[in-house]
DNA sequence: CAAGAAAATTGACCTAGGATAAGAAATGAA
DNA sequence: TTCATTTCTTATCCTAGGTCAATTTTCTTG
């Protein structure tokens, strides 16, 4: 917890009175590998930062088939923020891909800080920048790049997650299948 | 520009000092079809909000070949806000696809009203958290569906693009090429 | 450690969509 | 209007990656 104000504190100015707030509603908690946080069809109410371990959400199309659309390592946010937006219920899955050591936020909660301190505005912002900048970058590497280049660039991006994590998880994050993806992982070597 | 003041103030409260340093700072525009107002390798000083017409936002690949990051139409924003983020430059080109009206902001000059007038935080966050929900269900949609149905929505989403861009541009943002789009038309009639 | 279960690999075949090229239709300038 | 340019369509062929199925490898867990 410590570790999360120190960031906010390096990115903002935070008063005590804030610093307090954020105290009384992040709960730090460890999850074992598999947990299922948020389940796709159900309500959406709480928000989670990223200590330790690794988690993803997805969302299950009609097939059955699994699409991931974040992993989330330490010093990410995850949630279901298109629920949240849209005060919708899940359409995603948030799951513990490894243990993992979170600070679990009441959405809610979360977000009246920002009525509350104001203060608190610029690094929700810097947040959601960050967030979208990656979002700009995934999408035109998706429209550019083969798959062999996209798992290139995945392995430079997250080079601790293919050891912690299924090849399915990171295949349905490049948008292609798990064979696909075992066939260019055989070609490298 | 009074439109875009509206759209703000059924959003948040907004002083009247806000409102007036908006009013100086946001310049009402028309710019003729092909207007280049960003240009990939550039630096990047400029926010557009636009009023009417249709632009889009596009990077341009080692092949020449282009992909469509964004199409802003009416109420939208747009700019290369991963050069922005960063303190990069453009990777992207801003171009207008019809003639187009844009409010013109100084992107400086509009970061800097956070700063004197807190109160508009609101509205930014609410800006950047509908742009990022639309880019979670754009990256998902890429993930889970055909070439067909992506163009169905795309249809849908942007229902009087089709008649003022040209093929080319809707494809690049599909993620196909133009000859695959004209087959799906064809297929449709 | 052994037996099952889960995950990853591999092979044979298939298909959506890409590449190239040529022709048809729009668009636009004179 | 006409000619030229740009855009769109269509046809042929091709390839990256998908599907399905059979192994092999790696985890679990008793």
């Amino acid at each position: 917890m410590q570790a999360l104000i120190d960031k906010i504190k390096s990115q903002i100015q935070l008063s005590p009175k804030a610093e307090a707030y954020l105290f009384s509603i992040g709960k730090v908690k460890e999850y074992p590998k598999g947990t299922i946080l948020i389940r796709q069809g159900q309500a959406v109410n709480k928000t989670f930062y990223v200590t330790g371990g690794c988690l993803r959400s997805f969302c299950v199309d009609k097939n059955g088939k699994e699409h991931t659309l974040q992993f989330a390592i330490e010093n990410w946010w995850i949630s279901d923020y298109i629920a949240i937006h849209n005060h919708e219920l899940a359409t995603l899955t948030v799951a513990c891909i490894t243990d993992s050591k979170l600070i679990e936020f009441d959405a809610k909660a979360l977000n009246h800080i920002l009525t509350l301190f104001p203060e608190y505005e610029p690094f929700q912002r810097y947040i959601l920048e960050r967030h979208l900048v990656s979002l700009h970058k995934r999408i035109l590497n998706q429209l550019q790049l083969t798959a062999t280049e996209r798992y290139d660039l995945f392995l430079k991006q997250y080079p601790n997650i293919e050891q912690s994590t299924r090849n399915y998880y990171i295949a349905s994050y490049l948008g292609i299948t798990q064979e696909s993806l075992s066939r260019i992982r055989a070609k490298k070597a």
